[in-house]
DNA sequence: GTTAAAGTAAAGGCCTGTCCAATTGCCGGC
DNA sequence: GCCGGCAATTGGACAGGCCTTTACTTTAAC
């Protein structure tokens, strides 16, 4: 009753693609900022007709591996490692995920994260986190500013932990509700803010006393007020509405 | 230069498929399980040609939202959510992710997770990982059945955190280095069978007792055991290599 | 000689049309 | 009532073509 086939669920030619151009990856031949060869070129190294080129590379850019500009060419997207946020998007409709099982996943990214930025920030990261504290408190009477300043902070820490993965995955998942603060900030009192460069900047000192244990529930307690803070102004259930802010559409 | 339209990068006919899926499932049309429309109906809905439909669908499938069968129809995937291994595995490759930051990533993810599943585990969910824990307590001889208790064990630990998108972020980060895991433990000692069935005792216990500072504490000690043992055995570098195995089979 | 404009080749986006292969269900024969 | 085969449905792939955008090259103007 075990042997289960399920083998050919994708017999797909287009996977032959993806393991192609996979291939080139392994092998050295591609790399961050590389361009593919022109999809007919690849049509005919693979042995498949273009419109199946185009498949494979539609799935691979779906995954964010590879991003395709008319006119010019397909590349393989250059800079940080990136989780497409779209992916986390569409179970979060499906499966009806709440807003706390976001925040709570933020919060145990990050506050792992800030344990590792403890033990081993640069001098250089350390600097750019104070940086960022002080521009907490120095924007505290502008809300849009401060939120900036917020972003970057973790975002800061995120790179801190010296661990891409956990950099991307923080970033995943504080895409899914970015709109929705930028919202929440706009109603805060100036007491809730100066409260928050507070704890930010307590959080900075503890990484730069390389305090992993501090580090790790400065930034823990600073995420469950946060979202205890946010959570007292909605209603706090859905996540499903679209929150596919992610084409940034500067209209 | 101000108006950056700029980012018209996808501005894809096919996006507008994945926007109208999207929206049936916002509306609660579309949900786990359910049937797609045929491609050629879906066509005349949206009013693309059905090539574009299939690019919308790929774009889909590639983010694990629908999944295609030929003869019957594309459907969503019924079951617990699941982010796609693939996409992680290729940013793995292409900027040479060790193996280390794999585990941190794990450690972290399955830290908190113990820490959540010490706060709200209900008792069908402990008796589970009873049963695992005993499990990997009698097939101390057997490698490979001890490798999948141990497996159910923190698995049953993600489902037991309550939280989908914490236990979605363990599986796919355990999926990047699985086949790995069965050649080392393979390999171990008696001894180090025992002590890693007491340690997920331990665990268990914590988890039990409701202590979450202790289920925390625990499985963050375990899983750096398990790291350095394993780091012992071979050079710890590349994580690059083929690991798409990834489709589980017990359905 | 330098720069700007026009032209041209290349590349991806999309379409129409067609055929193939797997699946499913219906229907008739037994 | 059960089983086997046939046909409709559905996704997979290919062919060929046209359009828009991009990037480079050539040419003309200054």
């Amino acid at each position: 009753m075990s042997v289960v086939r399920e083998r050919h669920d994708t017999l797909d030619s287009a996977a032959a693609v993806v393991a192609h151009v996979r291939q080139l990856i392994d092998r050295g031949a591609l790399g961050p900022g590389a361009r593919l060869p022109p999809e007919r070129d690849l049509a005919r190294q693979v042995g498949v007709s273009r419109p199946t080129v185009r498949a494979g590379l539609r799935t691979l850019a779906a995954l964010g591996v590879v991003r395709s500009r008319r006119g010019s060419g397909t590349y393989i997207p250059d800079g940080p490692p990136t989780l497409g946020v779209e992916a986390l998007s569409f179970i979060a409709a499906l499966h009806k995920f709440t807003v706390d099982h976001v925040f709570e996943t933020r919060r145990i990214l990050e506050a792992g994260a800030a344990a590792l930025a403890a033990e081993r920030a640069t001098p250089d990261q350390l600097a750019t986190l104070a940086d960022e504290v002080a521009g907490l408190f120095a924007s505290l009477n502008d809300r849009q500013v401060f939120l900036v300043h917020d972003v970057n902070f973790h975002r800061g820490v995120a790179a801190a932990s010296g661990n891409p993965i956990v950099a991307s995955m923080v970033e995943m998942v504080s895409a899914l509700y970015s709109e929705r603060r930028r919202a929440t900030v706009e109603r805060a009192v100036d007491r809730d803010l100066r409260d928050a460069a507070d704890a930010h900047r307590q959080i900075y000192q503890a990484i730069r006393a390389h305090d992993v244990e501090r580090a790790r529930r400065m930034m823990n307690d600073h995420l469950v007020r946060a979202r205890s803070y946010q959570a007292k102004e909605e209603g706090s259930k859905p996540v499903g509405a679209k929150a596919d802010g992610s084409r940034r559409a500067a209209r």
